[in-house]
DNA sequence: TTCAGATGTAAATGTTTTGTGAACAAAGCA
DNA sequence: TGCTTTGTTCACAAAACATTTACATCTGAA
């Protein structure tokens, strides 16, 4: 059963949420600010946090923060008031997975955690296999026909994850680099384009999906 | 834009609802019972509908029963005058997602269409389905028969995604370059033409539309 | 039936986007 | 430090696509 952190410093909407995850089947666990939180992190395995940001003591994104630089990796779903790009930025650069903007919809939220888990879970096995290629996250390596891993440059590796992990969808460069640089690095978007061609070359054995160009939108994995 | 299907027998109801629909950014459509509701299903693509449930010829409960055996899957709140459970329970039984007692307070029931929508976008991942062609927004795809789906020219899509939209309605060139190229733009009206034909080759295969060229004014979609 | 205007269509043209090699910069490592 | 690997930028070639053009064909009103 998966065990979920609801942070939130509204008593009744907690209970609202977490009387919501329970009958989903979920574990709920709750806290009202972020330095609860983290205090509840230590004693329990918890493998879903969805956090308010506007809290005493510490809000969503220092929370967030911490958590990521304690090497915490489960998904982050964040609640906001306001639907404001800022916010939105900040969450990303703070390593957030996920957004809900109040007033919550509960349904929307059970979807929402669900999406994630399923996600979060295929990415905890740490290998993903496509056809004849298999990648391991921890080692960041890819390999074909069973063949011993090879370690490949880590924004081959991330852009390669990223894009296996959707298959079909069409990320834009911007996408890929907001989501795979970081929002606050500028960089150019022809460096995607460069990534790709490498990467096209290293999976040119790979039987079962190819990376396609969508012209003025960006590029897709695409399983055969 | 998302298209909307008011069935109530009461006119006034009717109206403002639909002002309502209007307002908040949907495209309302209405019908009088549950005969003219499935009429009106055949020539548009709802994304969603409120439903009276006592209505002259085909109640409520029965038309949700027809649409869902028909495999429409769009969402469905009913609008009940009597808070009994008995209703509730007939209601969800016949594939209901939400519910609305009379009378019905306006700011909620936009609140509860946006929510539903949200979810259901969510879950269908942003795809239409049109007899044996499914267009899917994310991947700008179009595939027949349930064979992989081709990505499809930018353009292409746009037009494709438009016109099934509105299935019957016909869009002048100038129509089509104000609402797919922009305003802005200064483009030959032949050119939309030239698109159409591609279209057309394209789409020879699908079996449940055909696109219709309206001599004098300009072009529809039509279900078959 | 005739004819003018509307539409269909192939091909030419123009524009934008993408692919790619090479050079350079930065980071990691021995 | 000097060497290797990785990441980024740039410039130009190549490709994809959009648009225009020119002409054939169709349509409906007179």
């Amino acid at each position: 059963m998966f065990q979920i952190l609801v942070v939130e410093d509204d008593a009744s909407l907690r209970r609202l949420m977490s009387a919501a995850l329970k009958q989903n089947g979920y574990q709920p666990f709750t806290a009202s600010d972020g330095v609860e939180a983290l205090d509840m992190l230590e004693k329990t395995n918890i493998d879903l946090i969805i956090s308010d940001i506007m809290m005493p003591n510490m809000d969503g994104y220092e929370l967030t923060r911490q958590l990521r630089s304690a090497d915490f990796q489960m998904p982050i779903i964040m609640v906001t008031a306001k639907e404001s790009f800022e916010d939105k930025k900040e969450g990303f650069n703070a390593g957030t997975d996920d957004y809900m903007v109040k007033p919550i919809d509960i349904n929307e939220m059970i979807l929402r955690v669900g999406a994630l888990l399923k996600r979060s879970k295929l990415a905890s096995e740490h290998t993903m296999t496509v056809g004849n290629c298999v990648l391991d996250y921890d080692a960041q390596t890819v390999s074909f026909n069973g063949e011993p891993g090879e370690t490949i440059p880590q924004m081959e590796f991330k852009l390669l994850f990223k894009l296996l992990s959707y298959p079909n969808k069409i990320f834009t460069r911007r996408q890929l680099l907001d989501e795979l640089w970081g929002m606050d690095k500028d960089v150019d978007e022809r460096t995607v384009d460069v990534h790709i061609k490498r990467l096209r070359e290293r999976c040119g054995c790979a039987d079962s999906f190819s990376i396609v160009t969508v012209r003025g939108l960006g590029y897709k994995a695409v399983k055969q």
